[in-house]
DNA sequence: GCGTTACATATTTTT
DNA sequence: TATGTAACGC
């Protein structure tokens, strides 16, 4: 394939541009990845630049896996392999970083990284060992606190303190480092921010480095943060050709220290920068795109874009009031069915988005219940349920016995006479003696009774430690003779009795097994790997990594997920005041903009057809509430909407049944004409008034049909909110003339 | 030291 | 809801 073909012509001026920085802003679907590929794959075969001497990163396994796949199609012969090139995340690269150059790091290579939970254990750890209230200093917020630290890269000592709680959370900070240190475990975080300490305190390594790099080439800039920003600037100092591709209204990662800013940044610090507009829409109808620029021209500060798209107007854009989440949910898959059922649509060509995790569930419920597959992007992740990382902690003892969060995990899972005093018993003796605990315990285990520790213990408590500390002898042993993942892993199991541990028999412990040897058969197929690249490799696997691509059904996933994908139908759901805005971002003007920005995202994914969806009463959780409509859909022209559903009007709080009757009158409900489908025949209709032998009387709020059943939502004077199966539940019609304003609770 | 239970408590987004 | 923790009894 011609490298130059079929490029408009700023993408070309992009691909072939000299020397030197240039910032490319791409907005949605103008071929950002485009551009990228084919500037690697030119640098390559055009001006014939070795791929060892080019450095790609971007923000997810995903993207860079793309990369690899699209450029390496392109390579033309001799070379056909990008062999030697670095591509991959940020964090990716900066372990290997961190890992080759370790001798000048207070870190052993071995180093393990630890998730956001590990970091919250430690943090409570500090918190309890300083005696500081953890009620008062909220684990998440300090490490919240210290996380935007290191991406301001501030080391504890320089940590500012205005004021007291700036002191408490710089000494847990203190604290918080030595523990990882000792631990020799790196964070998230500590990987930019090392390897920038790294370069800047090694001029020799730095140099290395950016002279190697010839071409630095950054995706989604605006999601960098400070760490990021400042690495690579080291990394293209000696060359100084830095080609970044970003998008400012596509920044949805504030909260996480990005700062969009630095985009405006790059334009000071490197002001003969090139600066190329990607304003031509390949993916959207111009209705789509009109909306979304509606959303987005009310955020200021940004660059103006003028998207444009030749897909012409297409269709209108579908605007859903459910009357609650129940039926929210019902609605998104009918209407996906439907399309399934006419044939004029396919399982992959649909997305539903939402703002938060929580807001799949009642989703997955609806698909499970119509028996529809869908897939789910993130939530409750593989990696992050409990035996997953019990075991993990296992393995990451053996390949470093430092790392006290993980052992401190499972010293004493399975249960095995290893309590609190003891726990406290054995950290003192480490502390002592100025060692790890894991160490105290790896010489009790090889020495018995020699250990110098030995005496330190009284009672039986040194035999369950010593038991312990042999155990994790033996898998060091076949750590270090270079033994296969599965037998490290198998014996590991087998020596302290997991599967009898979380194998109750039970439908969950059944589950949980299930989960352990899934882990064992990603273990198989890493056996070629090392037991450390094995573990990094699972670190910084992401949610957005987990897609799989080859099923052909919908896709479930939040819309910071949905950033860089498209469909040809997207839903997003839950556009209530509250969920979309977040009603955390409420007072802040900046993450009020950063909210636009994501349904923005979220918006322009869609190719064809964009449904939006709310629920006029939804249940966080316990009691269900009345909400308002999403600011955000007050900026989108009418003329672009259809309407669709229940009508409300908005914010109606405290009204009591109102809300509910209010809910319960179709304003326009005719099935999409273009759908064929069948529109199911059901007994009861919203509105109407029945009757329930123990519940009384109540009105109906919505009803369809389900796997042949038909499901009545009733609201009944008496208890509220039901939902019976029609042919179970002795319903009865109640004739009655009259409004049925009266009567009932709120 | 272990296991159960009651109770509280908090819920955004994730490399 | 679902998860964690404090308290209790064994």
């Amino acid at each position: 394939m011609d490298i130059l073909e079929n490029l408009n012509p700023q993408q070309y001026q992009a691909v072939t541009v000299g020397s030197g920085a240039v910032l490319v802003l791409a907005g949605p679907g103008s071929g950002k990845t485009r551009v990228l590929t084919r500037r690697i794959a030119y640098l390559i075969n055009a001006l014939g630049v070795p791929p060892y001497r080019i450095l790609a990163v971007t923000f997810t396994n995903k993207a860079a896996r793309q990369m690899q796949e699209r450029v390496t199609a392109m390579i033309s012969e001799p070379l056909r392999s990008l062999e030697g090139i670095w591509l991959g995340t940020f964090h990716a690269m900066c372990a290997r970083l961190l890992r080759r150059e370790h001798e000048r790091l207070p870190y052993r290579s071995n180093f393990v990284i630890l998730d956001e939970g590990e970091q919250e254990s430690v943090i409570k750890r500090a918190l309890k060992e300083l005696n500081l209230n953890d009620k008062l200093y909220r684990p998440s917020s300090v490490l919240a606190a210290i996380s935007n630290a290191k991406n301001a890269l501030l080391l504890p000592a320089d940590y500012p303190r205005q004021n007291y709680r700036d002191e408490v959370v710089a000494r847990v900070y203190e604290r918080y480092s030595q523990i990882l240190l000792n631990s020799n475990a790196l964070d998230f975080d500590d990987l930019l921010l090392w390897a920038v300490k790294l370069l800047r305190e090694n001029p020799d390594v730095q140099e290395k480095y950016a002279r190697r790099f010839l071409h630095v080439l950054v995706d989604e800039f605006q999601d960098t943060n400070q760490a990021q920003y400042e690495l690579l600037k080291l990394l293209s100092a000696a060359h100084g050709n830095l080609f970044v591709v970003g998008d400012e209204d596509q920044s949805i990662y504030r909260w996480r220290g990005a700062d969009y800013r630095n985009v405006l940044r790059f334009e000071q610090d490197f002001p003969h920068a090139q600066k190329i507009l990607l304003e031509q829409n390949y993916r959207s109808t111009q209705t789509v795109l009109d909306a979304a620029r509606a959303v987005i021209d009310r955020n200021a500060h940004r660059t103006p874009k003028f998207l444009f798209s030749d897909r012409g107007r297409g269709e209108r854009i579908v605007f859903y009031e459910a009357v609650d989440d129940y039926g929210e949910a019902a609605y998104v898959v009918d209407t996906i069915q439907q399309w399934l059922v006419s044939g004029r649509a396919r399982g992959s060509d649909f997305a539903v988005m939402y703002r938060t995790n929580a807001q799949s569930r009642l989703l997955e419920e609806a698909f499970l219940r119509a028996r529809l597959p869908y897939r789910l992007v993130g939530a409750q992740r593989f990696y992050g349920r409990r035996e997953v990382k019990d075991v993990l902690a296992y393995l990451r003892l053996a390949q470093n016995p430092l790392d006290e969060v993980s052992l401190l995990r499972v010293i004493n899972v399975p249960p095995r006479g290893i309590g609190d005093k003891t726990l406290v018993n054995l950290q003192l003796v480490a502390q002592h003696n100025g060692v790890s605990p894991g160490q105290v315990l790896l010489d009790l285990g090889r020495k018995g009774e020699e250990s110098p520790y030995w005496e330190a213990f009284k009672g039986r408590s040194v035999l369950t430690l010593a038991d312990f500390g042999a155990l994790i002898a033996g898998w060091q042993e076949l750590v270090a003779a270079g033994a296969p993942l599965p037998v490290l892993f198998d014996r590991i199991l087998a020596d302290v009795g997991y599967q009898r541990y979380v194998d109750d028999q039970s439908e969950e412990g059944l589950d949980r097994w299930e989960n352990v040897q899934e882990l064992r058969r990603l273990a198989y197929e890493n056996q070629e790997r090392t037991l450390a690249e094995f573990l990094e490799g699972i670190a910084l696997v992401s949610d957005q990594d987990t897609l799989n691509e080859s099923t052909d059904a919908p896709t479930l996933l939040t819309l910071h997920a949905a950033k860089g994908l498209e469909f040809s139908q997207v839903f997003i759901t839950g556009l209530d005041e509250g969920l979309l805005p977040h009603s955390r971002s409420r007072d802040d003007p900046e993450a009020m903009a950063e909210e636009r920005r994501l349904f923005y995202v979220g918006l322009t994914r869609a190719k064809d057809r964009l449904y939006l969806v709310r629920a006029a009463q939804r249940s966080s959780f316990g009691a269900p509430e009345y909400t308002e409509a999403s600011r955000f859909l007050d900026d989108i022209p009418d003329e672009l909407l259809k309407r669709e559903g229940v009508r409300l009007g908005r914010a109606m709080p405290g009204t009591g049944l109102r809300g509910v009757w209010a809910s319960a009158l179709r304003w326009e409900s005719a099935p999409q004409k273009s759908s064929p489908a069948v529109v199911p025949v059901t007994t009861f209709r919203p509105t109407q008034r029945v009757r329930h032998p123990t519940y009384g009387e109540g009105i109906v709020l919505e009803s369809r049909i389900e796997d042949g059943e038909e499901l009545v939502d009733v609201h009944f004077e008496s208890v509220g909110f039901k939902r019976l199966v029609a042919s179970m539940a002795r319903l009865e019609r109640v004739e009655r003339q009259g409004n049925g304003m009266s009567g009932g609770a709120g």
